[in-house]
DNA sequence: GATAATCGCCGTATTAAATTCTGTATCAAT
DNA sequence: ATTGATACAGAATTTAATACGGCGATTATC
């Protein structure tokens, strides 16, 4: 396993690549991770064993990250979804970082190029939870200014779908990933 | 069922209130989807027939969309994630929307309210498969102008998180949600 | 080029969990 | 007070997950 800590959530590396067929299996278990391993094995032409073996390489190697239940947010009292970028100076490894994080409103934190430096996703129960959750983030020292995007309505919402969309090159063919 | 649709994504209406126990029980799932329903009774002191129960009907309600597999994106080569704003000209209902959602790069669709009109995000295999991904969303008749937030490196990354927080307000002390 | 080793897979067997069924207590409404 | 509905626990049954042994193909090594 791979010690290298890419900010708070771990980025370690595939062990073994992901070849066609465990594109397949990703491609199902994204949609469905209630199936069993026998019907698996029938959609991707695997037996239930193989399928098996396959699927705990991807938990190992940790391609599969976790297998969670998607919630919708309406139910759980959480309808105001907003975007949030944090104008900071100073932005160095961890402090304000783990202090972001602790916030449970707090989904998503990015470091994007442009004119603003994090790019945060927060769901709260109403607009005066948002405001209280924005105050709060303010007074975090090293945050100079915020704005945020208060989501109107989504049409989209989905994982990653590997292997879905096309072939993908080979490793030789590809160019370096940006991180 | 509700017939009412919200966009591409369906939002019906949870059937009967999600409690205290719920909470518990989506909190846990959140987390690992995998475990039996004996333990699941365990952590929510419940028997195991008693907390399938609730889960059948917690999916069946919709409040748990589905139990999906959470993929590592460098696993599928798609490491370079960007946001992208989009503004148009007279945003209609579904036919540019119908032809953003095609596209397998782009993962979420939210109308926002702001200075901009529509925010996405998607993934990519490199900047040059971004640069595509853009010029195609372009040539979409509505769109005016696009601006694209390239993320350089993520911290955070979760789902919603039910119940674990603190206890929630009920309905009747509840503001009208936004959406 | 032959041999050994490794890897991935299948079929079977065993274990564990999901699911069904029945009875019972609790709460709500009549 | 009675009836009905709801939610739960315990036992039984069905189904799936997991472990094991053996086979064939590919790869490395001599």
């Amino acid at each position: 396993m791979d010690e290298e800590t890419d900010g708070i959530l771990q980025n370690r590396p595939a062990a073994r690549d992901v070849d066609a067929t465990d594109r397949k299996i990703l491609g199902v278990l994204v949609d469905d991770a209630t199936i069993s391993y026998a019907e698996l094995g029938d959609r991707v032409g695997l037996s239930p064993p193989a399928v098996h073996e396959r699927v705990k390489r991807l938990r190992r190697s940790g391609a599969i990250r976790n297998t969670a239940a998607i919630i919708d947010p309406k139910a759980v009292r959480k309808p105001l979804l907003a975007f949030v970028h944090i104008d900071t100076k100073g932005w160095g490894k961890t402090p304000e970082l783990m202090a972001i994080s602790e916030h449970p409103e707090v989904e998503e934190i990015h470091s994007v190029a442009g004119d603003t430096c994090m790019l945060i996703k927060v769901r709260t129960e109403d607009t005066r939870a948002l405001e209280g959750l924005l105050s709060r983030l303010y007074e975090t020292p090293g945050v100079t200014s915020t704005r945020s995007y208060v989501v109107l309505s989504t049409y989209l919402e989905r994982p990653v779908q590997p292997g879905i969309t096309t072939e993908w090159p080979t490793p030789r063919h590809m160019a370096k990933p940006l991180y």
